[in-house]
DNA sequence: CAGAAATATTTTGAACTCAAAATACTTCTT
DNA sequence: AAGAAGTATTTTGAGTTCAAAATATTTCTG
């Protein structure tokens, strides 16, 4: 097996870990990790619009509505128009939303944070450094590649 | 920011990357990420159990229900009972699968698979070692919980 | 041998995710 | 001011994912 396989098998494990510990969050406290992450970037950084909150955590916009519609049906969060710009909608986080993320698990799971707390410093750090490497090299192509739509691409390196 | 919630945001950057390429391969190719990947197991592994093929790709029995469901309308992989035991249902791949799998682009963007080829032998194996202390973190509980599997057609306990 | 226990798979119900199309509103141009 | 162009959000449609319940078969036990 050539290592970059070895690379995807290791990502797929990590990503069935976190999906998993999303489900689990969902049954000890009602919020999936996605839900979880949306407030508590709402807390953060105060009222948010939809984009800015989708960029904040990486998902798309038509994403983070449908998680929203989620969290206002449980009164979580509310939804309300900018008076100076009515294209945005602002989003608050309600005295609920506040409540429930003051008593919610980790998005990690504990025994994770609790082993990597346990590395020493460099190795920490090494690992960190080595998951933005693979996040910069995955995602690297965004930066260039939108500009570049426009031109015939579409036979280029990705072509079946 | 704590380290570890840095490790999520870095984590959450490679999970939509890799969502982003199956959606690209979709498009060009019309099999999803996790299709081709499953495709791919019953290639190295030949014929295999439903329960089998979800323990080697790191998936439920039910998920790879599913994806089998479209991979068989689009006639790429057939199902039959197993004649010794009945309870069992057996996938393999059809000519037309196998022609698909030859056809198909890699899992991994070609750029990723690239830069990662570019970087000397000791980086990749940084990189390697750190996503599978990541990975052994994160599963580590599954390992109590679970007791071994000890299933012929499985090599390991996370080959693919 | 008949019923119970074990194993294998599918179904069901819910959440997440995206691209692309549709909608709503603002700002720029003429 | 009227229409065009741009920006922000939601809707739509499809795929992935899991746990738990339902179904199908086999193997064990009395």
């Amino acid at each position: 097996m050539e290592r970059h396989e070895e690379v995807l098998v290791a990502l797929r494990r990590i990503i069935r870990a976190i999906d998993l510990q999303s489900r689990q969050l969902l049954q000890r406290s009602g919020l999936t990790g996605p839900q979880l992450l949306t407030l508590q970037a709402i807390l953060r950084h105060g009222p948010l619009g939809v984009g800015g909150l989708a960029r904040l955590i990486n998902l798309s916009q038509g994403t983070v509505t449908t998680i929203l519609d989620r969290l206002e049906r449980k009164n979580l969060v509310a939804r309300s128009r900018s008076t100076t710009d009515k294209r945005r909608v602002v989003v608050t986080l309600s005295a609920d939303g506040e409540q429930a993320l003051a008593s919610a698990p980790t998005l990690l799971q504990e025994h994770f944070i609790r082993a990597f707390s346990e590395l020493s410093d460099w190795e920490q750090n090494l690992i960190l450094s080595s998951l933005q490497r693979v996040a910069g090299m995955m995602d690297a192509y965004k930066l260039d590649a939108a500009p570049v739509l426009e031109t015939d691409e579409l036979n280029g390196p990705f072509s079946i």
